[in-house]
DNA sequence: CGGCTGTGTTGAAACGATTCAACAATCGCA
DNA sequence: TGCGATTGTTGAATCGTTTCAACACAGCCG
């Protein structure tokens, strides 16, 4: 029950617990003959060292927390992917909270993180925070915002530029010929929405005989989507726009089923449609969709290193903002790469 | 830069480092006077107490460790939330880590949950693990399986009944008229199809003149679901089965693709449909699809409260197996349920 | 007044790993 | 042989919190 420390370690090996502590983290200033002999006593004991322990004297934690906005958005999962890869490169770990969007949970796994002392945060934040974080910054703490522009001064941030990201999707439909473009997406409040939107209009002002439509929807959601791909499909012909930019996968998917529903608006024939975000499931939709993808697990990976290389700089003003360009994925939504006779898409 | 410690709290406040703790936790030992002087010592000088000196005196922490197969399923991330809310009622915290399937990063998340010596691990295991469980217990860690049966002797377990699940799904298809019921799952290795499978099979044989055919398949992918749908839609109509049961929601909504993409086969007036664990993308499908619902969130909920009963009696045999029975979701799919005119399904 | 109870407070010891100045042993070289 | 350099090893001090035996003091009672 008593637990095994260094202490024992050492009087098994018979040496003294500076030498088990050299073995651990110097080996290279050990006789090997030694090292052997306090590896046996550790297998022998079952030793597991205490990181509490050791954290105390180090002042910091091998950890680096990261609080996500929403842990069941497929976006966040692959961010929390490549910050675990990263740090497992980097011999560190990463300790995930999910916010949910409560900004309550997120002030609790701000303190358990401060009280744990990890060496740096990943945040996606939800409240108003900047009180709080100017003070883990004062301490020496590196703060990464993750898929926010640096709203808050001087910290360092990752992110995807959305507005190229609209250009792109927009750039695409017009190269296909469409000119009668629809955007479905809201609230405009969000900033992501927003910056998508204003893309799309760049690209639209640069193609003379061009237009966009605003179809606003209140939540991100497949039900929205559903219902204005609904009160699309009552249009007569010649009113139907001839391409669909949506605000995100999820809202295209709703759009899409409102669509195939009744057969009465093909895609891509009719309507070419495109989304964003590009998760799994606009790859396995009944017409794959063409998608704006975010380079997600980059995002995490570039994170961490973000926290480790203010780490290393410790007075230093490294405050860097990455901005990752989007990426487009053309799929059958769109006429791109159709596995099966195009035509089968209008039963 | 250097850390704020109890002892300048201490002095600041014109107290002993006893009763700074003391304020931190035992109030009510402490008059009120003091506290309030204590308090302001502690807001003024913007302390942060240091868990890890804290988990040192304590022998453990107060968090406990999560290891999820696979953190972009969304029946763990429903697992995961309901451990955390479970855990802030109890004021401990939830560590989790995505071991995606691959022994390794398992190994090393138990690892940094052993060296910080969490108070007890959730775990749904990808590898091998008996020795390394063994020795856990023998150190006073409780383990609490989630979503295995006890598969490893003398640990507590979470999970679904998924022999009853099977019967749910292949009654309602039964009490709904249909015989001719097709199973689509695999591979059979797996522990969970085998044992929908083998439910299926019991409601099967309670009814003269019903019928079950298995279609076996080697993922449960979106993909795969949708090669069986477009083989059985080559079939005659008399050669078609008038249900199918498919071994969980992604493997459904293939089948529910392939059906709807030609619209030569009508959900659910010609073929019934029915998945496993109402994922929230089983409500959003085109038809809504009928599904197996399973408490997650109460799973994860329960794993935690077993954790924390074990450590309250040291010496106990308390080992518990919970099995929770799983709820059938009527929806559009197996003509429950249906918001618009079922005809417009036939396109 | 002496003894007792109850309420607050104190400060040193303990938790277990890491660090570092000091020491020991060995070797090379003049 | 003597001296410095090199290579290994030692063990006490340290990190910041909690615990706990000991103490101080006030109030009460016989």
């Amino acid at each position: 029950m008593a637990s095994i420390s260094v202490r024992d370690v050492a009087n098994r090996a018979g040496v003294s617990v500076g030498t088990v502590s050299n073995v651990l983290n110097k080996p290279e200033k050990v006789n090997s003959e030694t090292i052997r002999r306090v590896h046996e006593a550790i297998d022998s004991l079952g030793f597991v060292r205490n990181d509490a322990a050791r954290q105390l004297r180090a002042g910091r934690s091998r950890a680096i927390g990261l609080i996500v906005l929403d842990a069941s958005n497929p976006f966040f999962t692959d961010v929390a992917r490549g910050a675990e890869n990263a740090a497992q490169d980097l011999g560190i770990a990463v300790l995930t909270g999910n916010s949910d969007q409560d900004p309550e949970r997120e002030q609790r796994y701000l303190d358990l993180f401060e009280e744990q002392r990890v060496r740096g945060i990943l945040l996606s934040p939800v409240g108003e925070l900047t009180a709080r974080l100017e003070r883990m910054r004062s301490r020496g703490v590196p703060v990464v915002l993750v898929d926010r522009r640096a709203d808050l001064e001087g910290f360092s941030s990752v992110s995807v530029d959305d507005i190229q990201g609209g250009r792109l999707a927009v750039e695409h439909l017009l190269q296909l010929g469409r000119r009668r473009v629809a955007f479905v997406g809201g609230p405009v409040g969000l900033q992501q929405v927003a910056d998508r939107l204003e893309g799309a209009r760049q690209a639209i002002a640069e193609v003379p005989g061009a237009e966009i439509e605003v179809l606003p929807i209140p939540q991100l959601t497949v039900e929205h989507g559903r219902l204005v791909g609904e009160s699309l499909r009552a249009r007569s012909s010649d009113e139907l726009p001839d391409a669909v930019f949506a605000a995100n996968d999820l809202v295209a998917v709703g759009l899409l089923q409102a669509f195939m529903l009744t057969g009465s608006v093909r895609v891509p024939e009719q309507v070419a449609l495109v989304g964003y975000d590009d998760i799994a499931f606009a790859n396995a939709a009944v017409v794959p969709i063409t998608s704006i993808r975010q380079p997600s697990e980059l995002m995490g990976r570039t994170a961490v290193e973000l926290v480790e290389r203010e780490l290393e700089d410790p007075e230093g003003a490294v405050r860097e903002h990455v901005v990752f360009p989007p990426v487009l994925v053309v799929r059958a939504s769109s006429g791109g790469a159709i596995g099966s006779d195009p035509g089968a898409l209008s039963a």
